[in-house]
DNA sequence: TGACAATATATCTCATAGAATATATTTTAG
DNA sequence: CTAAAATATATTCTATGAGATATATTGTCA
């Protein structure tokens, strides 16, 4: 499954998706990178100050991975991206 | 341009890349976007401090946008993953 | 429904982000 | 090479992240 991120909200859910899906516990992945549990109930619950260094040490642990890109043009007149 | 994103230097290096293809100066893009010359610059160097709320403001001003997904799997014998 | 596991909150501490401002250093034009 | 622009670095301040620990709340299931 590949997912926009748009916000911390959003990179939070789709975290926390993953984990479920991977069936572990906040405590099991915190547990695997050193981290606390409630810190990773703050970062899917969208914690807009949580650090790139932890965001990173979270995807690690759940082995997943970000890419960037420029947004796609909004292609006026059925180009077949809009409607 | 697609890029995958593993650290804050990775990040910070796209983020740069994607500003001066755009030709804009640190100033010109936190002047945009409300925040100062030097968050950027120490953004783009890859501060692992940088927050979630300030990376997110700079994709804005740049137009870029994040996506999130499993890392793939060695997929071991050349299926042509690796190789 | 009761017990246990999982998640959310709270507090204290230490460290550091980012704003504001200033300045040093580097890069780029002329 | 030099002036101007761009970027990096430094300091002071306020706010908050994350660790450590504790507890409250919610979810699950037998």
């Amino acid at each position: 499954m590949i997912q926009k991120v748009v916000s911390p909200e959003s990179l939070g859910q789709a975290l926390r998706a993953e984990r479920k899906h991977k069936g572990l516990s906040q405590k099991d992945v915190g547990h695997s990178v050193g981290m606390e549990q409630h810190t990773i109930s703050k970062i899917e619950k969208g914690n807009p100050g949580t650090e790139l260094a932890t965001l990173f040490r979270l995807l690690a642990a759940l082995d997943l991975e970000l890419t960037i890109q420029p947004r796609p043009k909004p292609e006026v007149e059925g180009k077949g991206d809009l409607w």
